[in-house]
DNA sequence: CTTGACCTTCCAGCGACTGGAAGGTGTAGA
DNA sequence: TCTACACCTTCCAGTCGCTGGAAGGTCAAG
């Protein structure tokens, strides 16, 4: 199958696709005789694998890894697992910042609406909030 | 004060002041005889405006923007609220997609635990779970 | 007089793409 | 047959926000 088929079964674009192959996460498919990519079912199989694994923000060294061991016929999963339990510990952290993070807007987006909007650098600006804020958290 | 000084007060590595001075986000400060950056309060203050303005993952060029309005004695508050209010959906956004990957890996995470761990190929294998997913994915 | 901690500039690289130019191919319709 | 158009190819450059490192200058303490 051409390369437009492969981005139809994997939902990955064809630029990625190719940049994949490029740093050699994919290996180079065969070609048609006019010089088109020509993929068979083991490469819809691998980029899924890869696409599934970026979509959980993987980076592409550890898929690279994982993907030389299932080629050496080594049992990848318990590697697998372990980035996944790594990832979710990751995703709490990051929720949390999130979390924070929209807490401390909702408070100044709700003072910044109470201020006058003209006034440019008294005390009655979002600008100087944002600034309070760096000192806040310099100073904990 | 030397750029030591800033850093101290606002928390931002030397290296990454410089670069901000670069790509004209701070300007070029004073220099000392000897050639090193001599900054003043005005300079902590833009930092700091920055430094906040960047925690909360406002793009650099949003973060010129508001600073190009208050250097033209514009009151940029309104602006800032607007980005706030469009920061915080993005947030909400990331969240909710968060708890999905969370939710999705540790289902996989619990199957895989449940499985053999020394088959590579066939259907009790983590890679192959992540396959599927993109599939499901796909197919929605 | 040397050590060490600063400061300076400049260039290069990260990660994961994405855009665009310049050109080849394949097919459908006038 | 010509032509329009959608595809494919390669290659180079740019994105974003830093970060690292080399090579060298400056300054205070011991």
């Amino acid at each position: 199958m051409e390369i437009r088929e492969l981005v139809e079964k994997t939902g990955v674009p064809a630029k990625t696709i190719r940049y994949y192959e490029d740093i050699s996460l994919l290996p180079p498919p065969a070609r048609k005789p006019n010089g088109y990519r020509n993929y068979s079912e083991i490469d819809v199989e691998r980029l899924k694998l890869v696409a599934g694994a970026r979509r959980m923000e993987i980076p592409i060294a550890e898929i690279q890894e994982i993907l030389d061991m299932r080629d050496r016929q080594e049992p990848p999963c318990n590697r697998l697992l372990e980035l996944i339990a790594q990832k979710r510990v990751e995703i709490q952290v990051r929720i949390e910042q999130f979390k924070q993070m929209d807490a401390e807007l909702s408070i100044l987006y709700d003072l910044g609406m109470s201020f006058p909007k003209d006034d440019i650098e008294g005390k009655h600006c979002v600008c100087h909030l944002i600034r309070e804020k760096a000192n806040n958290r310099l100073n904990k």
